[in-house]
RNA sequence: GGAGGGGUGGGUGAGUGGCCGAAACCAACGGUUUGCUAAACCGUCGUAGGGGUUAAACCUCUACCGAGAGUUCGAAUCUCUCCCCCUCCGCCA
């Protein structure tokens, strides 16, 4: 969430980054009604309470010299009274208050490009070329069918629809990648971790997944436990409630994990195959720095992506998100898109985004600087490297043979241990 | 799952109704001393939210001793519920 002085002192700001999202900046004056009547309320309160406490002390006093206190005690109960409505007011509104500052959403930053539909992303960058092929390229899913690397059948017997089974050297090809965007994200100074799969209500309404996108996630409703449906989530909160002394920053971390997603409402159009499953494979870095150096961050995360997708010889582009497509926490975000030569589309592989201090806020998550000082929020950062299933049809598409085969490779070939499938 | 013990400031740990936002020690920071290091000594040393000040420094108030509710004029301290940790037993990869 953002800082409530920062919407007290200057509403229009953030009424205007509200708008440049495509949101309703009327939560605004909600917020600003509430501080007020927050504060008059604190103001009361607090004037009761300081009387209570000295007149507490009189109490002390008489009863040590042995005078009767009877009066004074029956005054300060009703003042006891008076303080103790005052304090469910004040927790009423506060209450309200929070809910709505959980929706406003995060501004964008200002390099960020005004629009309202993905069209109005803007490429800022493309590496690659598709590969010159000489015969009719097939879309992935009829490569995994007849090589028998993935069975989209029998995940449907043991779960249901959306969760493939990796069989043979597409399990092998898919743990392949894993280790290998683990041992990049390694060399490029990261921290590994293997955290748990389900998180608490207050993990995910840290990243912002709760209240916002509830619907998105598989719930375990006998243990009030959400599935992740990113390494986001449980990494992210691996400091919640904490303050880190400021030379530990740049926190740099990274997670493979499995991600669930219900995908609600996305039926038809782009779930063939390995473009849109319920259960999928990725690996996630996540940033925790000082305020300063966050979109130096962003810049350098970004490339650590690119660099995988360089090496996997995909061709790809890069594109900033336009102010309208930015998720609710986020400031500024870029997507990486990879050529699928059997589908004939852009697919997304990456997605990388700077929240400042919003999510730091929600989490509790300070730095104390070096020099003393208060403790203050960090700027909270993550970027997918990478998620699997596409990056694995893109693969098999870009590798075909005609014969059917696909060629592997070379820099996953000490992970797969073969070279060619088929 | 059963029985018992416990959650206090960065850490250890005292504190069983008012003089406790909380002793002491350690760590950290500043200083004195010292040829350097170390030691010793002195001092500072929680967080958040209000109010005052143009602002900062600073002053002041309030809250916080796992979380929430209760008893009381007054709660770290008493009562209840919940969460978490530890030990033993059972079960188990």
């Amino acid at each position: 969430m953002l800082d409530i002085k920062l919407l007290r002192e200057h509403p229009d700001v953030i009424r205007a980054g509200i708008a440049r999202k495509g949101e309703d900046p009327v939560k605004v004056n909600e917020v600003l009604a509430l501080d007020e009547q927050r504060r008059q309320l604190l103001q009361q309160g607090e004037a009761l309470k300081s009387r209570k406490n000295t007149v507490s002390q009189q109490v002390a006093a008489m009863k040590a010299r042995k005078e009767d206190a009877t009066a004074v005690i029956a005054e300060m109960r009703l003042v006891a009274e008076e303080i103790k409505r005052l304090d469910g007011e004040l927790r009423t509104v506060e209450d309200h208050l929070h809910v709505i500052m959980l929706q406003i959403p995060n501004i964008p930053h200002a390099s960020v490009p005004d629009g309202r539909t993905p069209a109005d992303n803007k490429e800022i960058a493309a590496w690659g070329a598709p590969p010159v092929i000489d015969f009719a390229p097939k879309p992935h899913w009829e490569l995994l069918e007849s090589l028998g690397i993935v069975d989209f059948v029998r995940g449907t017997k043991i779960t249901g629809a959306g969760f493939p089974v990796f069989v043979g050297k597409g399990a092998r090809l898919e743990r392949a990648l894993i280790n290998f965007f683990l041992d990049e994200a390694a060399a490029n100074g990261y921290t590994e971790l293997l955290p748990p799969l389900m998180v608490n209500a207050a993990s995910a309404t840290g990243t912002g997944q709760l209240p916002d996108k509830e619907g998105q996630m598989y719930v375990v409703p006998g243990d009030a436990l959400y599935l992740v449906p990113t390494a986001e989530v449980p990494v992210t909160n691996f400091y919640r409630d904490e303050t880190l002394q400021e030379a530990r920053l740049p926190v740099k971390l990274c997670a493979y994990t499995p991600c669930f997603r219900r995908e609600a409402g996305s039926y038809g159009k782009d779930v063939r195959g390995l473009n849109r499953v319920h259960q999928f494979d990725k690996v996630e870095l996540v940033n925790m720095v000082h305020p300063g150096n966050s979109y130096d961050a962003l810049e350098e995360m970004r490339s650590c992506s690119e660099q995988l997708l360089r090496k996997l010889k995909l061709q790809y582009h890069v594109l900033l998100m336009c102010s309208g497509d930015l998720g609710f926490t986020q400031t500024k975000k870029y997507d990486l898109e990879v050529w699928s030569i059997g589908q004939q589309k852009w697919l997304e592989v990456s997605s990388i985004s700077n929240f400042e201090s919003y999510q730091a806020r929600r989490l509790n998550l300070r730095y104390r600087p070096g020099g003393g000082g208060k403790p203050e929020f960090v700027h909270t950062l993550n970027g997918s490297a990478l998620a699997l299933p596409r990056v694995v049809a893109a693969l098999l598409e870009q590798n075909q043979t005609p014969e059917g085969k696909v060629i592997v490779p070379s820099v996953l070939h000490k992970y797969t241990g073969f070279e060619i499938i088929g």
